[in-house]
DNA sequence: AAGTGGTCTAGACCACCGT
DNA sequence: CGGTGGTCTAGACCACTTG
C-alpha cells in the first residue's frame, strides 16, 4: 500500500495550503520550481496538481501559474466517499455516535429492499447509528454490510470507524459509490429517533463498491431537513454523454 | 478551442459505451491495444482513460484490464455544472422552460442577498424561468449574471440556453462552481408559482466561476421536493484534508 | 523574449493477474 | 510466463501572459 510520489506531493501541498504555507489568492511555485522542489519530473507534478485542481483547492491559469482558492469562507465539499469519522476528524466536529443496533442477518432488512429494488437476498450485517452533534440528533445511519467479504464485524469497530476497519484490517480496497439525495416520508419510528415535528427527512442513499466493482455496502442516511447541508464543488466537464 | 487527442479519445469511447460498441461488464481493449488503435502514445490513452474513471464509466482493475460499468440502471450521475437545456438535451427529457423575468439591475435583488451575504454590490440581469415537466413545474431557477462579463443578455438567450450563448457568442470560458444543497422554507410567490402544497423547497444555491476565478453567475433552484432527486458518483479519495 | 501551463511522446520499470 | 494496468522520466513543441 506504499504510496506513489504523486500522491505524497499532492498531499504535500494539499497540508501547506492548509496550514497557510500557500496562501490563497497566490500562486503556487511554479511547475518547474516544483520539479526541482520536489527532484521529479514535470509530469509527476502536474498528476499531483491535478488532484488539487479536481478538489477546488486550485485554478491553473494558462501562462500565469496555478492560483490558490479559498473555500474555506463558505465550508468546502463535502462530497466523495468519505466516513463519518473522518468527517469528524478533518472538521473538529464535536460529534458524537450511538450505537443502535448491531445484528447478523440472512436477507435485507425491509427498509433496504424499499430503496435498493435491484438487490438480491445476500447475507450480512445490519448496522444503525444515530451521529449527535452537540447532543442533538443529526443523522440515522441504516448501513447493511455484505458477507463476503465481511465475515466478522466486532462492536468496537461499529462504534469507532467501519471504513478503517475495512480498509486496515480487512485491506478491502474501497473505490466508488453511487449516491442520490432525496426527500422522502419517514415513519414515527425514524421520527422518533430523530426527534423531528414533522415526518419529512433527507435522504442520502449510497451503493458502495470495492475496486473489483463488487457491492459490499447500502447505506441509508436520514438528515434532519433543517440542519441537512451538502456542499459540493464541480468542475465544467469537456465530455458529453 | 481545437479540442486535444485525449479529449477527443475520451469523447470516442464515451460514445461507443454509450451506443453500445463496448458493453458493461465487459473489458475495454487493452490500453496498447488503444495507443495503436487511435495512433497515440500510452499515457495519452491513460489520461482519456482517467476522465471516464472519474465520471464512472470505467473501473480500471490493475493486471486485467477497464472494466465497462453500467450507471444507466440507476440513472447516472447529474453533477457537475451541467445547464438545464444540456440535461434535457442528453436526458431526452420532455422539459419545457417558461420565462418569468429578465430584467436589468444595478444592485443584487434582496433574494441573492440574503443567500449570498459576502457578494458586494454589482450592476447584472436578474433571470427567473420556470421548468416544467410533463406540464408540471419542477424547478424555479433563479439566476444573477453579473455586468463585467455579461453586458448585454438577449431575451433569446435566457429562453434557450445561457450557457450556449455565455460560451459561444461571448466567449466565456466557465470553469467550476460551488454548490450547496439545503432544504428550505419558501414564501407565498415562491409557493404558487411551484404550485407546492407546503412551504418548503430543496434549494440548489451555487455560484459560478469562470477560468480567470472571477464569480459570473448567482444560481438559486428551488426544487419541488418531491420531485427532488440528485444523483452523484464519486471515486474514494487518496487526498485528506 | 522569457516564463508559464497544456499537450504529447517513447521508453522504462514495477505490481498484479492469469495460464 | 506474458499481458495488463500503475508509475515515472526527460524531452519536445505549443499557446498564453507579461514585460
Amino acid at each position: 500500500m506504499a504510496e506513489s510520489k504523486t500522491d505524497l506531493i499532492a498531499q504535500d501541498i494539499a497540508s501547506k495550503i492548509k496550514h497557510g504555507q500557500f496562501k490563497s489568492h497566490e500562486f503556487l511555485p511554479s511547475e518547474n520550481q516544483l520539479t526541482t522542489l520536489y527532484g521529479t519530473s514535470r509530469e509527476t507534478i502536474r498528476k499531483a496538481l491535478d488532484q488539487l485542481n479536481s478538489l477546488g483547492l486550485i485554478q491553473k491559469i494558462k501562462g500565469k501559474g496555478s492560483l490558490v482558492l479559498n473555500l474555506e469562507k463558505y465550508s468546502f465539499p463535502i462530497s466523495g466517499i468519505t466516513s463519518f469519522s473522518e468527517l469528524n476528524k478533518s472538521l473538529g466536529m464535536k460529534a458524537q455516535t450511538k450505537l443502535l443496533k448491531l445484528e447478523k442477518c440472512d436477507d435485507l432488512p425491509q427498509i433496504f429492499k424499499d430503496n435498493f429494488p435491484e438487490q438480491d437476498k445476500q447475507a450480512g450485517f445490519y448496522l444503525r447509528r444515530l451521529r449527535l452533534i452537540n447532543g442533538e440528533p443529526e443523522v440515522l445511519d441504516c448501513d447493511y454490510l455484505f458477507n463476503p467479504p465481511i465475515d466478522t464485524l466486532p462492536r468496537e469497530a461499529a462504534e469507532h470507524s467501519i471504513y478503517e476497519y475495512f480498509e486496515k484490517k480487512l485491506n478491502l480496497d474501497i473505490s466508488y459509490a453511487t449516491k442520490t439525495i432525496t426527500v422522502e416520508k419517514i415513519n414515527h419510528e425514524l421520527q422518533d429517533i430523530l426527534q423531528l415535528s414533522n415526518s419529512t427527512a433527507v435522504l442520502v442513499a449510497s451503493r458502495n463498491f470495492l475496486n473489483d466493482t463488487s457491492l459490499f455496502q447500502l447505506t441509508l442516511s436520514f438528515h434532519n431537513p433543517k440542519k441537512f447541508r451538502f456542499v459540493d464543488f464541480a468542475r465544467r466537464r469537456k465530455i458529453k454523454l
